[in-house]
DNA sequence: CTTTAATTTTATCCTTTGGTAAAATATGTC
DNA sequence: GACATATTTTACCAAAGGATAAAATTAAAG
């Protein structure tokens, strides 16, 4: 997992890697994904602040000294797997298409959310951290890039709306209430254990959930 | 905000008022109260490993010292913080009433949640980041005091069912969605600032969001 | 007023933690 | 196989952070 690319985040804001002599050995990037596991793990635990680099270290199985070789700074590290992280987790927003039904559209965006939160629920988790911490990293991501994208779609769902095709529901409340719902699993995971002994791992139970968050929801937005 | 009580969880494990000598002098609630406020607010925003006494004694007005002659360790401050708030966090649920109508008790209970987190959107985020960084102290709680009570309204929801007054809905699914949804509102409220500017402190958006949420789910789930 | 108990401050300790320096080792290339 | 470059290890360091001791101050009781 590291489908980093030219995202909006300060883009490798300096030192490292600047200027981007050959590109990557093979060691260089197995090494950089070990480290990224690893710190997403450590991360989704313990977050931002909390996280340390001797337990990222450790996971990753190498020596302090040598995780800083490939990222110089706990928070280049941090700020590499937030980078990472929003880039999935933005896309099947952004595939919302106006001139396909909204049942079609919303269903499929609800499985691709379920779906990250089954294949990435510690990514979703470090990710939910931020935000719950203030967002101190990505609040200018929030603020623009993500502002944007929001917007454009929320554009989409008044237009179902007016066609007549969904019930007169805010876009934006729906937006949130779809994040809300399908994040909550991977999130508060260990939650959802505790009460039904069951994860998104099970397959059973991801499909259960998956057409009863479905069902609700579509229920109560189609006309 | 200090309901604290006999609560579910080790009850002020040892030294802390081992003795329960005389009754907390009037200067005791004080600053109690201040220290519980401020580090709710530190350990929302840096969770549990990350928050550090210093900021939670600047932000409670007093020396790391003083602050420790109320709560003699981090662990135990921590763990009093979470006591308070599992309490308000918990009570709505139990109110569910199977003899009344659920179009009524689920409503109210959207209600309640959702006033929580207006009314509490830091502690909100204390539990938020207690249960996605695995629930490190809550564990034990979640699985033995929660998981009891949810058991019982889930049978509740399940009636309901079956008196026919409510769709064929699965009943933990059903309240982890009104959780999710509900508590979104203060566990991600920078990712709802970023996009519209609001929060529930306004009056307007929070009855906005309110019946929006009801709207749909209760459309949703009733037949 | 004293005397006693509660509270606060000051000084300090030890561990953890992010980070650096420089030596040592491995890898690749000609 | 020698040279250069990339990677890893070892030895540290300074600051932060949780915690304690003991002196100093304040509040309460008689």
């Amino acid at each position: 997992m590291t489908l980093n690319q030219g995202f909006p985040l300060p883009a490798e804001p300096d030192a490292d890697r600047a200027g981007e002599k050959r590109r990557d050995s093979r060691i260089q990037v197995r090494n950089r994904e070990k480290i990224l596991d690893a710190a997403t793990e450590v991360f989704s635990m313990y977050g931002r602040r909390g996280a340390t680099l001797d337990l990222i270290a450790e996971k990753a199985a190498m020596s302090k000294p040598n995780l800083l070789y490939y990222f110089s700074s706990k928070e280049k590290l941090y700020l590499a797997v937030l980078r990472d992280i929003l880039e999935i987790w933005l896309q099947p927003l952004k595939e919302l298409d106006e001139r396909e039904s909204p049942e079609r559209e919303i269903s499929a965006y609800i499985d691709q959310k379920i779906r990250f939160s089954q294949l990435y629920p510690t990514a979703s988790r470090v990710f939910a951290n931020e935000i719950v911490a203030g967002a101190p990293v990505l609040k200018p991501v929030l603020d623009s890039y993500l502002r944007d994208i929001v917007k454009k779609k929320a554009r989409v769902i008044r237009k179902w709306v007016k066609r007549g095709e969904l019930a007169d529901v805010d876009p934006y409340h729906l937006i949130m209430m779809i994040w809300a719902v399908t994040q909550h699993y991977a999130d508060f995971a260990v939650q959802i254990d505790s009460l039904l002994g069951k994860s998104l791992d099970d397959g059973r139970f991801y499909n259960q959930t998956r057409k009863h968050i479905k069902r609700i929801l579509m229920r109560g937005i189609l006309k």
